[in-house]
RNA sequence: GGCUCCAUGGUCAAGCGGUUAAGACACCGCCCUUUCACGGCGGUAACAGGGGUUCGAAUCCCCUUGGAGUCACCA
């Protein structure tokens, strides 16, 4: 068997989407579970849909998510160039389509756009729902298709603007083979005279395709379920060329949660949306992975690595798959707490000094709250206590469970606060020795005796750490301030 | 609307003719615990419906229903 080679062919339009990035990590599987290469194709040929530094987003997604590509732009694997708009500069879409007109499987096709609008057809569709669009389709009619070769010399010489369509017979059908769905045949009826060559020159996205994954030797092409009803077409230009066709893998699509495709206008599904999000790259890409594809053991936390290993294509799920945020969630929680602490520290760094602009032990912070958080943003409203003490009810030192309220939290303060001032070690192991001697001295419960402490130095009923840790990072005179005001709450 | 595809709990997802129909997220409860969280234990919850085929159907076939995708000089 051949060398297994995979591309990602992304047009370079914004951020890179999850449906793509899985749709990316696939392909990287696939090849790279075979030992095969990885290509990265730029599909450029809408120069009006292209956006500037695009291409960079690419890439970095790429570099992030550790899909490296073997070859590509910027790395020259024999196949290039790997940029469409490079290519076509060559001609090779054009000499390629002429190649097709001559063997009668394209035209020439001198259509205006007016003349096309005249035989498009519109759907009865029921307008009583207000957000019912009115749906039409074109079925191209081949009127071009039977102009004599004089004619078509005649107006190309007289400079008249054409496309190249596809020419697909009107009868018989065509089937392909779907890796994970199977055989599927269309009625030739039912597909367009697909236009291949656009009037500016430049190749649909639809011929482009085909013609690179041939030249660049793509053993397995793997796209989209939304594919799947032009995948026809491009059968039938593989049989016009004589190629032999791909190994089609359709993955199946990725939902929001009513169910449609996601799209990027549903906004924050971009893998660069996600990391704004506070999500990490490995869960990011450890969730798509899981997404319409599960190994054989049931494993749920796997690195990119332990999928390369695991990955077999021939199990992937055909139903669409919803993207859960919930679970993405939790996923990334389970990356967090079993990051080392010092990347952990790293990473939180800048959020956790967003919230804190007092000098303040972050790094003891950061491991407070590492198994308490499930993405980054979450930290904000964890730790913002420590910069400044929030207004607070006194009701919040009532505690069924702990046994206290405002009167014997007033106490235990009162009695805490000489005892805590007199402290010159203020460490946890310090401030836990005086709570403790001072609980036993007592007779209390440890919950009667630290609630009350612990509410009073954050103004909350829940923290990360406990009353040791909070005093400890606030330092003497801040913490002691704060229980005095939760005395001087308590008094009134 | 035509065509194509899909159909196991709320979600992801095992299963591929014989199972008490896994597991995970979420949810609920219990334990641990100075709170919350983590961790541990347990629980609620599914084969869309109807026909076949078969000794036997979540698994195979058909119909119905439901959902999705697609129908551009966009990819």
């Amino acid at each position: 068997m051949n060398e297994v080679r995979t591309r990602y062919a992304p047009s370079p339009t914004g951020r890179m989407h999850v449906g793509n990035l899985r749709t990316a990590l696939y392909a990287y599987l696939i090849s790279k579970h075979e030992g095969g290469s990885f290509i990265l194709r730029i599909e450029d040929t809408d120069q009006e849909r292209y956006v500037e530094g695009a291409v960079e987003i690419i890439y970095r997604t790429l570099q992030g998510t550790g899909l490296i590509h073997d070859e590509g732009p910027d790395k020259d694997g024999g196949y290039g160039p790997y940029v469409q708009s490079e290519r076509q500069a060559s001609g090779i879409y054009l000499e390629y389509a002429k190649k097709l007109v001559e063997k009668g499987a394209a035209y020439y096709c001198f259509c205006s756009k007016d003349r096309l609008d005249s035989i498009k057809n519109v759907l009865a569709t029921p307008s009583e729902d207000e957000d019912s669009e009115v749906k039409e389709f074109t079925k191209y009619d081949k009127h071009c298709l039977h102009l004599s070769k004089a004619e078509v010399e005649e107006k190309l010489a007289a400079g008249v603007p054409y496309v190249i369509r596809q020419n697909i017979p009107t009868e018989g059908t065509t089937t392909f083979h779907d890796v994970i769905f199977g055989d599927i045949a269309v009625d030739n009826e039912e597909l367009d005279d697909m236009i291949l060559i656009k009037s500016d020159g430049y190749p649909t996205y639809n011929f482009a395709n085909v013609v690179d994954d041939h030249l660049m030797k793509i053993t397995h092409v793997v796209r989209g379920n939304e594919y799947l009803s032009s995948t026809p077409k491009y059968t039938r230009l593989y049989q016009a060329f004589g190629w032999e066709e791909p190994v089609y893998i359709h993955c199946p699509l990725i939902t929001n949660e009513e169910h449609k495709k996601l799209s990027k206008r549903s906004g924050h599904s971009s893998y660069e949306d996600l990391l704004e999000q506070g999500f990490v790259s490995e869960a990011i890409v450890n969730f798509v992975a899981l997404l319409g594809w599960s190994p054989s053991d049931n494993r749920e936390i796997m690195s990119l690595d332990e999928l390369v290993e695991a990955f077999d294509y021939k199990h992937i799920n055909k139903a669409p798959a919803v993207f859960d945020m919930v679970k993405l969630r939790w996923m990334n929680s389970e990356y967090l707490k079993k990051m080392d602490d010092e990347k952990f520290y790293q990473m939180a760094l800048p959020y956790i000094k967003e919230v804190i602009k007092k000098d303040l032990n972050t790094r003891r912070i950061a491991e407070l709250i590492k198994t308490r958080i499930e993405t980054f943003l979450d930290i904000k409203d964890l730790i913002d206590f420590f910069e400044d003490l929030p207004d607070y009810d006194i009701a919040m030192f009532s505690h069924k469970k702990m046994k206290t309220d405002a009167a014997s939290s007033l106490t235990v303060l009162t009695e805490l606060l000489p005892r805590f001032e007199a402290l010159n070690d203020y460490s946890e192991a310090g401030i836990e020795e005086v709570m403790m001697s001072y609980i036993k001295e007592k007779g209390i419960k440890n919950g009667q005796g630290l609630w009350p402490v612990r509410t009073a130095v954050s103004g909350k009923q829940s923290t990360p750490g406990g009353a040791y840790e909070i005093m400890s990072i606030l330092g003497k005179e801040e913490s002691l301030n704060r229980i005095r005001i939760a005395i001087d709450k308590l008094s009134q």
